[in-house]
DNA sequence: CGTAAAATTGCAACATTATAACCTAAGGAC
DNA sequence: GTCCTTAGGTTATAATGTTGCAATTTTACG
């Protein structure tokens, strides 16, 4: 599923901040203002967003500005599992699928910086290929690929 | 290729050294001392190192101890393709199988700590289903996976 | 050789990313 | 309401990585 340059967002964003107020509901979690502010932030776009660009905008909204701030955001929207951090990038994005598996895989096109992730099915497979080839009990995984997308 | 815990890694550092040395020459380039020392304590063993760490010990043993001297030296490990970063880390390692192919691929024991390359036709493999399935150009991966070795 | 160009290193300062510690305030359960 | 838990405010600091420039070493070449 690639983004196409003339994609709803609108309809990405509202998907996305509903699941997030689902999941908090269904476990019994608080999402509170600075949580869904950040949310929607990393949801401005498909690019990944570093947390001190974050913390700057949530600056001039009139949110406190320290960086504790934003990282508290941030490791609960990762717990959560609506948010993946790009370590390549030190920077976070939405996740499109959250509620099921926590790997964190994403083609990040170079030109546009636009960050798609991958099935989790393709994961899945690769993990299982592995180990049944070692002998490794596989815990999480990060997967980061670079290059141009269709778009670019 | 699991790390077997009595294996003889007297043998994987000289030949990690040696391998190096020949790139260098084949490429013009130059295997300075503290170039060199960065290698080796890299491959100290199989747990990746933090620059900074790196600089301590580099520190300890008489070298310039400021951070571009650490930084200069493991960029210029990387480019030579001997060494790996591990982004999740924020941590160097060193590689395997040089002078072929510079994707990242490694399971990460959160035992031991130790870091075992995957295979790169694995990675190609992956490469290329992923490529079939979606219209991206990839042009570099990491992989990072975590959880248990066969001996943890 | 001897000199000029290129590569490497030394050094100081700084930029970016992330966390610790401690306290205050808000929300929910009873 | 009172207590307890969770969340947020605040300050400081840690950890990681970079820039810019001067000094030195190495190499190339006449």
């Amino acid at each position: 599923m690639p983004i196409s340059q003339q994609h709803d967002h609108n309809h990405c964003i509202t998907t996305a901040m509903d699941t997030a107020r689902t999941l908090c509901e269904q476990r019994g979690l608080r999402m509170t203002p600075v949580r869904r502010r950040v949310l929607e932030l990393v949801w401005q776009n498909h690019k990944p967003t570093g947390a001190y660009d974050l913390l700057a905008q949530l600056s001039e909204e009139g949110f406190n500005s320290a960086p504790p701030t934003v990282y508290r955001a941030l490791d609960f929207l990762l717990e959560l599992g609506v948010v993946h951090r790009i370590s390549s990038l030190n920077a976070f994005v939405g996740c499109d699928h959250p509620g099921h598996e926590h790997d964190t895989g994403f083609f990040i096109c170079k030109e546009c910086g636009n960050a798609t992730e991958l099935p989790a099915n393709e994961i899945k497979k690769l993990h299982e290929t592995l180990v049944k080839k070692f002998s490794f009990s596989i815990e999480s995984s990060n997967h980061e690929l670079t290059g141009l997308c269709q778009n670019c």
